[in-house]
RNA sequence: GGGCCUGUAGCUCAGUUGGUUAGAGCGUCCGCCUGAUAAGCGGGAGGUCAAAGGUUCAAAUCCUUUCAGGCCCA
């Protein structure tokens, strides 16, 4: 036979639809073998080219979920790409190491709780447990990142408990202690009574913190001392959700611009916010209503306590507030300045001091004698009852609101003044949003929206924690108010220098161990010891950009040219958390921005948009889904999805979604390159890269390759990953649907001749580009698939492909693409006249000024249309009309008001052609202004008439049968089922076989008539008419049964 | 209460600086095609572009208000 060369095989033997997950962990576990991340990050030099990436540290703590995997594929996508164009992307990973979570898991491994307990455990044991736990879920997180083929170095990662970031981190403080921007104050924090610490806002906001919870709701008058001129008695109500804090209530708030009505009811008067007046229904019935006054005239009066605890205390005053509303409650606000932000802030501008009778367990304290000792959260009980038994308890209901809890404990927060040190982010407010306008965000609205918002409203930090196991506050006080001094250092120099100490680990309790006698004090007796505060870990994770590096100490240079960084990306939330913590940072010490470019992506949810979660079990587990259907599917799917616009992603529980990329997108690709595999190893072929075929189909695909270097390079440059998915869908369809499908017999023809060389190069050059451009965004179908082309280490070593190296051909693309859709109207026009394709017809014309464009097209239309000729005629009139199709776009501006009229004589046949053109009613249009659209006429004399929108051209197709053209159909229709009875008999498409058919008279006479094409179509060495043998099918050709044989020679 | 985002086909979403008859994918129905692709192609049905008002020759697009959902702040 001649294909001898058969027996080379230069391509991998590559199944059609194979377990791509399988082959997904053939990669995984080739570049593992090979280095090739590392080699990958090497091949760039260090310096000017560098392009820093920031990944954000997780938490050690806890497993990644869908929305981790998303922002994984981001932050590995952009560094693949950015590798591809030439720079070096070094990815450390961090560890969040410090914090709550950690202390909290330790706490319950020790079986200890609260800080006298672990003070008593001892605090070295206590952080060396700590200390040991990290490394616990930091295996998990490895495998997860590596299942999503997610580059990353774990080897050099940074960990915010090393040495060298602590370090670091408190130069930092330091710094900004110099700066004047660090400050101590007595205020009102959300607080953690179960965890005896304060929580940061960020932390109130983490996942299920805030939760339904039923609480008191009660009503309670306030009787006001009178006034000259008062002769009743006269109650202003108040509603509160924490009945605990009324023993601290120190004044009351109202709204100045709101009405209050005054009511009386059984000879006393009660005050209440008159749109609130409906909420106490049943209280209030038979009140007559004797006033309305504004907010702003009951402000300045004063009423009785009601409690005796304060009440030596100047105040229990009506204050004017900002934040009341009538909604809830009764429109006038309880205030204790120790228990709640607006209450002390008020409270505070009217000279109203703070008191808290409540200590660090949330109990109350000696100054509230009565339920000393007793849970705030417990004594509400008791104290509701104290009051219902003097009477001034309106109304007690209970309401399930969201309240925030404590998210390691589960306890509820209570809010609660004490002391904390403070960055002053308000100084440096304006400045940030000022060198927020120099970050692209995407998408773009975040920047003066979400986050720019934020920026504006921002308040000072509170970074100090009274826990154990984070960061210490670098800060040394005196033990004698009477000698204060203060120091704060910036450096292991500096602690070294004035303690004569060298440390090798700054956590508690070695660093507390540093005292020494205090210089300002000529007695001598007082002692310098540390405060005993560890800074909030988001202060760390803020710090990340210098303290990896180990700046000032080390890398100054480095940090200083390599600083702000080029890319992050989070999930939008993280305006609040870590972006916002290194813009307060870089801003208050570099007066730089953090980073040029951040990618906010959305949240994913389940298919009813509610959270995922583990308990419901809402989602399909992701490993699971690397198992089955593969990352990549998974990559695309949450890539070139909206949820990297900022929005919400919805996730099916069985994860169908995911599973239809591998239908859209990795077949596809998948069998692009089998159907080269497959035939290149049937030709003993081995294909060069090269651009210069000459054939149509071929410059046209690789013109649109050119097109989709170009358009997912803009795309990947402007950070929009989800265009650059899209680009690479079109260009796949345009491939496999027209390229590949359309060159078929180039590729099983006998001769190996140019044409064919051509076919195989091309292909093969678009394949292997075709893997470059898509690698950051399939990395391992991309890898399996180039390697398997080219024999090569990887495809993510390859530069990425320039576009100026292949043919632009934007007038072939254009005539091509006016071909595909002449295709479709005609397709389009066999289907109205249920004509089968199989079926030839005589003759097709392509009529009107384009036709002429389409000409060198003929072969190719001849062939996908299966007519017998295919003619071009540049005038249309014989063939139909014009409509006259005004672009409003360009004529609108010129007519302004005379543009529906002008529309209107357009739609009524109201113009005509004069010589240079068209004139509608009075006015000579410009070219531009219009478009003629073909009407055609009714078909006559065998015809099918059909315009093609977007271009100048009609589709006339001859539908007149003759015998002749019906025998060759039939003719058709038996190779095709020829070709069915070799897939079933599980042939090669390169077996040649022997073949014998039985038929009716009509069809045997049919393919006889076209024997030698039918042996050619189907490698039929020999064609009878005999009782079939081999393998035997058996289908209904022209109204009867008929039965084929076939019979590998 | 405030801020931001979203609301377009049964579902998921596009829709450029306003421009004529609002698109794609999935699903569905009908048909076609197949020597890689249990795949592909063509077509049909399916929309008062959340609602109302305004600006304009012209509004899914701009403005105002309202409603619904999400995120965040209070």
């Amino acid at each position: 036979m001649s294909r001898a060369a058969k027996a080379t095989r230069r391509y991998p033997v590559v199944e059609s639809k194979p377990d791509f997950a399988a082959i997904e962990a053939g990669v995984l576990e080739g570049w593992e073998r090979g280095g090739i991340f590392q080699a990958s990050v090497d091949q760039h030099p260090a310096g000017a080219g560098e392009y820093v990436f920031y990944d954000g540290p997780p938490f050690a703590n806890g497993l990644p979920h869908f929305g981790h995997l998303l922002t994984g594929y981001v932050k590995d996508i952009v560094p693949r790409y950015q590798t591809m164009r030439g720079r070096r992307v070094e990815r450390r990973f961090g560890w969040d190491c410090h914090g709550l979570p950690v202390e909290m898991e330790t706490e319950k491994a020790l079986g200890i709780s609260g800080q006298k307990k672990i003070v008593e455990y001892g605090i070295d044991r206590f952080n060396a447990h700590c200390r040991a736990s990290i490394g616990k879920y930091t295996g998990e997180w490895e495998r997860y990142v590596r299942g999503q083929a997610r580059w990353v170095d774990f080897k050099n990662d940074y960990k915010t408990m090393d040495l060298s970031f602590m370090e670091s981190v408190m130069w930092a403080f330091a710094e900004l202690y110099r700066k004047g921007l660090v400050y101590e104050s007595y205020r009102v924090m959300p607080y953690s009574w179960a965890a005896e610490t304060p929580v940061s806002n960020f932390e109130t906001r983490l996942d299920d913190s805030y939760r339904e919870r039923q609480d008191p709701a009660i009503t309670v008058r306030l009787e006001l001392e009178p006034r000259d001129g008062d002769e009743t008695k006269t109650s202003i109500l108040v509603w509160t959700t924490t009945p605990w804090t009324l023993p601290s209530n120190l004044a009351v708030a109202v709204g100045p611009e709101i009405d209050y009505a005054v009511l009386e009811l059984d000879g006393e008067r009660l005050i209440v916010g008159a749109a609130a007046r409906g909420n106490y229904e049943k209280e209030l019935a038979g009140a007559r209503e004797v006033g309305l006054v504004k907010g702003a005239e009951l402000v300045g009066r004063t009423y009785r306590p009601l409690f005796a605890y304060f009440a030596d205390r100047d105040a229990f005053r009506v204050l004017a507030g900002d934040f009341v509303d009538t909604e809830e409650g009764t429109g006038v606000v309880h205030m204790a300045p120790g228990f709640g932000e607006d209450d002390q802030r008020v409270c505070a501008e009217n000279g109203i001091e703070v008191v808290c009778p409540v200590d660090e367990q949330g109990r109350f304290t000696a100054e509230v004698p009565d339920w000393q000792g007793l849970n705030v959260l417990e004594a509400n009980k008791p104290i509701i009852a104290e009051l219902k038994r003097r009477g001034v308890l309106v109304r007690h209901d209970t309401i399930v609101h969201n309240y925030p809890h404590c998210w390691r404990t589960d306890q509820p927060l209570i809010y609660r003044a004490l002391s904390s040190w403070y960055v002053k982010v308000t100084a440096v407010r304006d400045r940030m949003v000022e060198l927020n306008q120099e970050i692209a965000w995407i998408p773009e609205h975040i920047r003066d929206g979400q986050f720019g918002k934020w920026l504006e409203g921002a308040r000072d930090w509170s970074i100090s924690r009274n826990r154990f196991w984070g960061s210490p506050l670098p800060i040394w006080r005196s033990d004698d108010p009477a000698y204060p001094r203060i120091d704060v250092y910036g450096s292991l120099d500096e602690l070294e220098r004035d303690f004569g100490v060298r440390l090798d680990d700054l956590h508690r309790p070695a660093v507390d161990s540093l005292t020494r006698k205090n210089p300002d004090d000529p007695t001598g007796k007082s002692t310098m010891r540390r405060v005993e505060d560890v800074l909030d870990c988001w202060f760390e994770s803020g710090s990340m950009p210098y303290a990896q590096v180990h700046y000032p100490f080390e890398n100054k240079d480095w940090f200083e040219s390599h600083f702000p960084g080029d890319f992050v990306s989070e999930y939008v939330a993280q305006t609040r958390g870590w972006f916002y913590t290194m813009m307060v940072l870089s801003t208050a010490l570099f007066d730089r921005p953090p980073f040029k470019n951040a990618i906010c992506h959305g949240v994913v949810v389940d298919e009813n948009g509610k959270k995922l979660s583990k308990r419901l079990r809402n989602y399909p587990d992701p490993e699971e889904v690397f198992a089955t259907v593969g990352s990549d599917a998974l990559r695309w799917y949450l890539c070139s999805s909206p949820v990297l616009r900022g929005g919400d992603l919805r996730v099916d529980r069985e994860g169908k979604g995911i599973a239809e990329m591998v239908r859209l997108v990795i077949n596809p690709i998948w069998n692009a390159y089998s159907f080269f595999c497959l035939y290149a190893n049937a030709d003993g072929i081995e294909a060069e890269p090269r651009t210069d075929a000459t054939g149509t189909l071929d410059r046209y695909i690789l013109a649109k390759l050119r097109a989709l270097v170009e358009d997912v390079q803009r795309d990947m440059d402007g950070y929009d990953i989800a265009g650059a998915c899209a680009s690479v869908r079109s260009f796949l369809d345009a491939l496999n649907n027209w390229s590949i499908r359309r060159s078929r017999p180039r590729f099983w023809k006998t001769e190996h001749d140019q044409d064919k060389r051509e076919a195989y190069d091309t292909l093969y050059t678009v394949l292997c580009l075709l893997c470059r451009v898509a690698a950051p965004l399939l990395p391992l179908m991309t890898e399996a698939i180039y390697q398997g082309l080219t024999n090569e280490k990887s495809v993510h070593l390859t530069a990425w492909p320039n576009a100026d190296e292949l043919p632009a051909d934007p007038e072939l693309v254009a005539d091509m693409d006016l071909v595909r859709a002449i295709s479709s109207v005609a397709l389009g026009l066999r289907e109205d006249k249920r004509l089968r394709i199989r079926l030839p017809l005589a003759g097709l014309t392509v009529a009107g000024a384009d036709a002429a464009r389409v000409a060198p097209f003929a072969e190719l239309l001849r062939d996908e249309l299966n007519v017998k000729d295919v003619r071009t005629e540049t005038d249309l009139h014989a063939f139909g009309d014009f409509d006259l199709k005004l672009n409003a776009r360009a004529l609108g501006p010129r007519v302004g008001k005379r543009m529906k009229e002008l529309l209107a004589a357009a739609r009524g046949g109201d113009w005509k052609r004069t010589d240079d053109g068209i004139r509608v009613a009075d006015l000579d249009l410009e070219p531009g202004e219009y478009e003629l659209a073909f009407v055609p006429k009714a078909e006559s004399q065998g015809s099918a008439i059909q315009a093609v929108p977007g271009a100048e051209v009609a589709v006339v197709l001859d539908v007149r049968l003759t015998p002749a053209l019906e025998q060759e159909g039939l003719a058709r229709d038996a190779v095709r089922l020829i070709q069915i009875a070799r897939k079933q008999a599980g042939l090669h498409v390169s077996d040649r076989i022997r073949l014998r058919i039985t038929a009716n008279d009509e069809s045997q006479q049919a393919v006889g008539a076209h024997a030698d094409w039918v042996r050619e179509q189907t490698l039929a060495e020999s064609l009878s008419f005999e009782a079939p043998s081999g393998y035997v099918h058996e289908a209904e050709l022209a109204g009867a049964t008929a039965a084929i044989g076939v019979e590998k020679v």
